[in-house]
DNA sequence: CTAAAATCCGAACGAACGTTCGAACCGAGA
DNA sequence: TCTCGGTTCGAACGTTCGTTCGGATTTTAG
């Protein structure tokens, strides 16, 4: 990897620490020089403005999820073991980028124009991959009254992208903890009496996930 | 209730609007004041500055909540029947005022210093009174394993926050079915094989809680 | 009607913003 | 050694920002 990529890299991974930490609005071209000692004129050899920055961050992280959740799910055919991946997925690779993904889902409408529509795009394919999953989890039972598909999709994420307002990734509360928690909330309030004891998750080393 | 007053809150309910829309730090006093037709210099007849407009917002906001939920919750004892009129009581004042609630959760750090030390420690208070209510539901069953109260806790205000992300409070799904199927989907992954169908929730009239 | 009080606003302030430009610096190939 | 991309940056540009000020206008009270 060439001395140009490396910085490019350490500005994008700087720049999404202080966007989480003060937002994308309020953090200044002069912030992001500061913290990474490029100048401010400097910045612009490595991006073409500041809205690039934000939209690189959001398709890398975006793009390195989705790869890395097509590939786990290749083989897997039965549709809970499915979400327990899915949802196994999501958690440890936000834990494990938990300022690109609060910049992901924070900083949503920050972007404009194509980029906006870029990732919007990708997001919208993610959220019908979960939708998916889920109603193949739900035509395995059969319930009397089931939840709303919508409302299960959206509380799923809900769910799972709040945790960068309360979670500390170095805290007491371990990820696999914290995956296994909201998995068994999860799947017995949407399929009662479900079978959520049956999960096998491969679970991954963080090192493969972390930035550092 | 005075002519200053009916105008002081035409322009947070406006100011509302638009942060909720293109969020606090790309809002410009020059947009509310064009969106109120209240001349620049004139809106600080009405707040003493930009972020006196958000806290205005967030505190007013959570006031209400809070009163509510104090008032509904009086004299019930059941803890199961507790945390229904908990859920119901959020959901449906956050679909009645959707701008204000997205800027209450989405916002949340755009405040500094004492403003944003009022707004949190009531925020605090809120988490804990849920947190309490999720503690004695849980004690009224036993399990083998239970869940994490506080991944249970955050994951109820997951779900329920992140409704300004794609909810729409004029579409199909009315409130109430929003309101039941969190309810269903929560209490059956927090407390399996418990008696949700005892909940008898008084829900209320939309007009007592909107602005318009 | 008059005068005081409340309400309103055009114009301007200094500060901070994103971005650009031309020149300086540097390491590597000739 | 010289040269030439690739890299760096001080300084500045034009714009927009939140806020203020003095006075104009409207409402209210006696």
């Amino acid at each position: 990897m060439s001395r140009y990529d490396q910085k490019h890299e350490f500005i994008l991974r700087t720049a999404a620490r202080i966007f989480a930490e003060k937002s994308y609005h309020s953090t200044s071209m002069r912030d992001i020089s500061r913290a990474t000692n490029v100048s401010l004129a400097g910045l612009y050899h490595y991006c073409k403005s500041k809205e690039e920055l934000l939209f690189l961050i959001q398709d890398n992280c975006f793009g390195r999820v989705l790869e890395r959740l097509e590939q786990r799910l290749g083989g897997v055919a039965d549709p809970i073991t499915k979400l327990g991946i899915f949802i196994e997925n999501h958690l440890s690779f936000f834990a494990a980028n938990m300022s690109e993904m609060k910049v992901l889902s924070h900083e949503a409408e920050s972007l404009g124009g194509d980029l906006y529509n870029h990732v919007s795009t990708r997001k919208d394919k993610y959220t019908q991959l979960a939708r998916q999953i889920l109603r193949e989890v739900q035509e395995t039972q059969q319930s009397q009254e089931p939840i709303d598909l919508t409302v299960a999709t959206y509380a799923l994420f809900g769910m799972m992208n709040w945790i960068y307002n309360w979670y500390d990734p170095h805290g007491k509360l371990k990820v696999s903890d914290l995956s296994s928690n909201v998995m068994k909330l999860f799947l017995n309030g949407f399929v009662p009496n479900g079978m959520c004891s049956s999960l096998a998750i491969p679970s991954e080393s963080p090192s493969v996930w972390s930035h550092g």
